[in-house]
DNA sequence: AATCGCGCCTGACGGC
DNA sequence: TGCCGTCAGGCGCGAT
């Protein structure tokens, strides 16, 4: 589900409904994510005060004083705030009852995302210790795609979507800067000019950004913290638009395979 | 070291 | 109506 516009617009919408809260209680109905649920959490969190809400990539990190609680929303994952007595639906794996009244509420009907302890210094967690620049931060750019791409030879679109080369872009947001960006999807990363990887850091940047700013994309089922959808996929350009005129020439969309992911481009204006 | 293919899991959809 | 194949916003693993 959620690549970078969507955790964010996930984290500003439950910040501040969940920061200065007490958790009172963590129900676990379902264990068995990506990795099982810590056993221990309850007693971990229970009786600790939010803190923050943060972001690294694509995790949510709760922090308390006791330490932060690492979140993944994998493909189809979402986080509400909601009133206690709501009904509970099916994949409601976990609640965080809060000192309010109000319940966090993991829902995910795949289970490939994940609910971790990790401990006091998060940011050094496996899961986040190797991960590349956050794509809106000045220290991610076109030289450093360059630097990063040097004799590499996959397809440009899988090396944008390495989460050591940059983190937050999936498989939506690939398509679309490459897209904004005029190049092909397949070209081999190792072959693209520096000139060119600076057209493409602005490129992910500003489609991030335009997400951000339209709450990001729901095409199946995401939602902010408050179920309200986004609506930056009236805004995608080449993304599940195969056969529709590009905007640009007019010619039609196409679409190929590349790293076992749909890829959306124009063969004309990317090249 | 880099790259590829697979599997994890459920649900929606289209064809027959 | 049901069954079956395909596809889906992610990511880590093992084989090459």
């Amino acid at each position: 589900m959620p690549e970078l516009p969507e955790v964010e617009t996930t984290r500003r919408g439950i910040e501040r409904l969940i920061v200065g809260k007490t958790v009172r209680q963590v129900v676990i109905r379902q264990h068995a994510l990506r990795q099982p649920v810590p056993a221990d959490l309850p007693y971990l969190l229970q009786g600790q005060d939010v803190v923050a809400v943060r972001r690294r990539a694509k995790y949510l990190l709760l922090e308390t004083p006791a330490g932060s609680v690492l979140i993944h929303l994998g493909m189809s994952g979402n986080l509400r705030v909601v009133p206690q007595e709501t009904p509970l639906k099916k994949h409601d794996h976990l609640d965080l009852v809060l000192s309010d009244g109000k319940v966090l509420r993991y829902h995910d009907p795949r289970r490939f995302g994940l609910v971790l302890w990790a401990g006091n210094q998060p940011l050094m967690h496996p899961l986040l210790a190797r991960l590349g620049p956050e794509p809106l931060e000045d220290d991610f750019d076109g030289a450093w795609l360059h630097r990063c791409a040097r004799n590499r030879r996959l397809a440009v679109k899988a090396f944008l979507m390495d989460q050591k080369v940059v983190v937050g872009v999936g498989n939506i947001y690939a398509s679309e800067a490459l897209f904004m960006a005029g190049i092909h999807p397949a070209r081999a990363a190792g072959k693209i000019s520096a000139q060119r990887y600076q057209r493409l850091a602005d490129a992910v940047k500003r489609v991030l950004f335009n997400s951000l700013e339209e709450g990001g994309t729901t095409l199946r089922d995401f939602s902010g913290a408050d179920g309200r959808p986004g609506y930056f996929s009236q805004s995608l350009q080449v993304y599940g638009r195969s056969g529709e005129p590009c905007a640009a020439c007019g010619r039609p969309v196409l679409s190929m395979v590349i790293g076992q992911r749909s890829s959306f481009y124009c063969n004309h204006c990317q090249r």
